[in-house]
RNA sequence: GACCCCAUCGUCUAGUCAGGUCUAGGACAUCAGGUUUUCAUCCUGGGAACAGGGGUUCGAAUCCCCUUGGGGUCGCCA
């Protein structure tokens, strides 16, 4: 088999969701290899499914691709990418083009149209299954007689087109990673190539499409390894040239199971369970009719809207599933795209963080990983992490600026360009993720009369205890606070150090604690010359103020 | 149940195709110390795997077979 001079790879998702990781890492992979090959990445919408397919959900894969830094030479148009001579690249918008082959096949005896309901094929299928035998279609409808079918046809009674599979030869496809996979003859069944709708299945579709849009390597998941030798039958009958497969290995969560967006739900069923909730939660916006009707039924699914919802009222955080839950869970794009890269293949020898661009001069098929991975939150929240560390301050300040914008645009709100730069940078060295600043300093944007102090074990700690105890502590550096004259860190800095020096042998711990408590309502916070700097000083003084008012009720909970 | 795929530390993997350099390397996690004004980071060190059984061979993590385990598919979804 001589390689193809050019290299044709694409991306053929479903728009019926959003994209979530295990599909990210095939577009990778198409894409790496296309670009490695000096070859043309395309993508493809397929929506033969009418009822499941929408508008707003192929919108979403592109800005998700778009995101990742995955671009496609070929496909819907979109900032800058796709357009092509071989579309459209909707499935819907070519239906024509199946027609044609699908008469092909029609004429020659290559496929046939059966004319079985639904109810009776699953009726037929029970029935093999109780009996422990594999249900095959029977080829009814091949005994039919010409002019029955062709009345049947004019009167507009329902039917499919079946495609005849051979079954006199082993059916063999040469997949990149796997090797050889054989299936035996007369295991596969006569498929349906077109519903009774008119539309294609995805078979016949996949098959017709990567034809004529020439693709030459198809790399996608592993639950797709069944379906090849369909596509290589139909391809033969169609006269059509094989493409290579590559089928990489699926993406577990770490028990086990596979990743999917079902896990949204199950996260949440759990948590309402734990919780002994008898009736939605107001703010969720769910009826008590749906939310009966979710918890009775474990194969009903909340809408993610309301999914959502829920999960803010419950205040957990939804497993991350889609490349837009790592998005705004403030996972950097570079870092998702390494380590998407890294489960099921790698370089070789200990390389392990790189870019796109290495990946795209290293790819190669034969690199990737044949058995199953798990997908490791902890990992990807270190790489995350180094990302930052090794990320120069000005490009940190831009990105956390970006993200803000998007996801949480009171921050920006309520500080100043040079207050959000300190804040930003103040945070940097132990941000994991581009939401950690905000989640952490919630107190930054709060109101000073929300800040209130929880007696819990490190709030008592840095307030009552000892002698003299933080609360002294605090009274008696507050006029040092007062007295501050430029209030930035380095001034602040100059003025509780030497307060410390003085009072608390040095030891600024003893009274930097208690300030951070005092003003942040917990013991949580920045280093605290930024921390001060960031709050201005008519917010420290009015949080040490009323903490320090506080006292009583403050010593009473501690004792 | 039928068909197909897979099998190295807890996890992702290097090593396997061209058997010896592997008393099996790295990363994440974990444990023990240390640095640090909190949290986090950071530094040092430790433990941790060739699923089991048969072959082939002077020699097997590497090749073959079986067992076991895991997974996928079995739709007029894609």
């Amino acid at each position: 088999m001589s390689e193809p001079a050019i290299v044709r790879t694409r991306f053929a998702p479903s728009p019926t969701g959003h994209l979530h990781v295990g599909g990210a890492r095939s577009a990778l992979f198409c894409w790496a290899f296309a670009r490695r090959s000096a070859g043309k990445f395309l993508l493809r919408i397929e929506d033969t499914d009418q009822k499941r397919s929408s508008d707003a959900a192929s919108e979403g894969f592109l800005e998700d691709l778009g995101w990742l830094g995955i671009d496609w030479d070929e496909g819907p148009e979109w900032k800058g990418n796709g357009g092509g001579e071989t579309g459209p690249y909707y499935q819907s918008h070519r239906l024509d083009v199946y027609e044609q082959y699908m008469n092909t096949l029609l004429e020659s005896g290559a496929a046939y149209r059966a004319f079985e309901t639904p109810e009776e094929l699953q009726e037929a299928r029970r029935l093999a299954r109780k009996e422990k035998r594999a249900y095959r279609y029977d080829r009814a409808a091949l005994d039919l007689d010409p002019e029955t079918v062709k009345a049947w046809v004019a009167e507009g009674r329902p039917h499919v087109v079946r495609f005849k599979v051979p079954d006199e030869d082993p059916i063999v496809i040469q997949d990149a990673v796997l090797g050889e996979v054989c299936v035996e003859p007369g295991t596969l069944e006569d498929f349906v190539i077109r519903k009774a709708d008119g539309f294609p299945t995805y078979h016949f579709a996949v098959v017709v499409d990567d034809e004529l849009m020439g693709v030459t390597h198809v790399i996608r998941g592993q639950e797709h390894l069944a379906n090849s030798p369909k596509h290589a039958v139909l391809q033969d009958a169609l006269g059509f040239q094989r493409p290579v497969w590559a089928h990489v290995s699926l993406i577990f969560n770490p028990d086990g199971s596979k990743m999917s967006k079902r896990d949204k739900d199950k996260f949440l069923r759990a948590t309402v369970r734990e919780r002994d909730m008898g009736s939605p939660p107001a703010e969720a916006g769910i009826s008590p009719a749906d939310w009966e009707a979710w918890l009775a039924d474990k194969t009903v699914q909340l809408e993610t809207d309301a999914a959502e919802r829920l999960a803010r009222t419950l205040d957990v955080q939804l497993p991350a599933i889609n490349v837009d839950d790592f998005r705004r869970a403030g996972y950097l794009p570079e870092v998702l795209l390494n380590y998407l890269a890294l489960l099921g293949w790698s370089p070789g020898g200990d390389c392990e963080q790189f870019d796109a661009a290495f990946l795209c001069e290293h790819f190669s098929l034969d690199r990737i990983v044949k058995s199953p991975a798990k997908f490791d939150r902890a990992k990807l929240l270190a790489f995350n992490l180094d990302a930052i560390q090794s990320m120069s301050e000005e490009m940190f300040v831009d990105r956390l600026q970006a993200f803000c914008a998007r996801y949480e645009p009171r921050f920006l709100e309520a500080m100043s360009p040079e207050q959000f730069r300190v804040f930003a940078l103040s945070n940097k060295e132990r941000s994991k993720t581009l939401l950690d600043p905000m989640q952490s300093g919630r107190f930054f944007i709060e109101p000073d009369e929300s800040i209130a102090w929880p007696a819990s074990k490190p709030v008592r700690k840095a307030l009552c205890k000892g002698t003299p105890s933080g609360l002294d502590r605090l009274e008696a550096v507050r006029p040092v606070l007062a007295d501050v004259g430029d209030w930035d860190a380095p001034h602040l800095e100059a003025a509780i150090t030497a307060w410390a020096e003085a009072n608390c042998e040095g030891n600024l711990g003893k009274v930097a604690q208690p300030i951070r408590v005092a003003v942040a309502g917990g013991p949580v916070s920045p280093p605290i010359f930024d921390t001060l700097d960031i709050l201005g000083r008519d917010a420290t003084l009015t949080r040490v103020d009323r903490c320090l008012a506080a006292r009583s009720e403050l010593m009473g909970a501690a004792t």
